[in-house]
DNA sequence: AACCGCCCCAACCGCTGTGGT
DNA sequence: AACCACAGCGGTTGGGGCGGT
């Protein structure tokens, strides 16, 4: 009724603040809920977007490591565009972000490609050798702030590489090649699963780091805010009974 | 200095899956 | 069993920044 229209677009400093505080207060679920009761005129799920490409703790931002890279690679190899599900395996890595970065991975490719067949007679670059190293380096953002990725190494899985095993799940992680990242990956997980915000789900392994500065920064002007605008308080609101009792 | 093109990232959209009633 | 609401996922797009001309 009142309804005021859904805001889109960029979020505001102040709105990354109310949903910090939302979310710490109601954990990172009940996105419609939150997006009512924060009085973001957002839906739930661009809160949820925001909050979880954005605004969580655990994220790493900046460069893939090589590392990061080469696991990306070899995921998607294995599972095809299963974003959300490759992230799981990359502590501090959104779906978003490897969705991304695959995508400017795979274009570079396909110039390259077009480059070498545009010099024909002597193909420059034989994208055949899998695994050969190609150093995309972008000039782009080289330092910029959040980062940019290079390229890890070459392989030709389009966008669908999932062939091979992808619905099987098989979860054969265990026969998978790269033992030495796996049990780094489990070990993050296994020391980093303890996130207060929320009750992250199995998958969510965004890894809470020692406490990043702009995070508290980002908390402790909440704090503020609700003090001093007193924030429709939602402390004071049944909404809150309703999920603490 | 201005313009242009490219690249990256954040955010939206539509669809699917899942849980509750 | 059917329906509904919400969460999550993958694809796509638009804006902004940077480098090159």
């Amino acid at each position: 009724m009142v309804q005021q229209e859904v805001r889109k677009g960029p979020w505001t400093e102040q709105e990354d603040f109310k949903l910090v505080s939302f979310v710490g207060l109601f954990g990172d679920r009940r996105w419609d809920f939150i997006a009512k009761v924060s009085g973001l005129n957002r839906t739930g799920k661009s809160c949820r977007l925001r909050w979880v490409n954005y605004l969580h703790p655990g994220l790493k931002r900046g460069k893939m490591t090589p590392q990061e890279e080469r696991l990306v690679l070899e995921l998607h190899s294995k599972w095809g565009n299963r974003w959300s599900r490759i992230a799981r395996k990359l502590p501090g890595r959104t779906d978003n972000e490897i969705k991304n970065y695959w995508r400017t991975l795979m274009r570079k490719k396909a110039q390259d490609k077009k480059r070498g067949e545009a010099a024909s007679s002597t193909p420059t670059k034989p994208s055949s050798s899998v695994h050969s190293s190609i150093s995309v380096s972008s000039k782009k953002h080289e330092v910029d702030p959040h980062g940019s990725k290079k390229a890890g190494e070459e392989s030709f899985y389009d966008t669908g590489g999932a062939s091979t095993q992808d619905e099987g799940e098989g979860e054969g992680e265990g026969e998978f090649s790269m033992d030495d990242i796996w049990k780094d990956i489990d070990m993050s997980e296994e020391n980093n699963n303890s996130f207060v915000y929320g009750e992250s789900e199995e998958g969510c392994n965004l890894s809470c780091p020692s406490a990043s500065s702009s995070w508290e920064y980002c908390y402790e002007n909440l704090r503020v805010m609700m003090d001093e605008e007193s924030l429709f308080c939602p402390m004071s609101e049944p909404y809150f009974y309703a999920l603490n009792g």
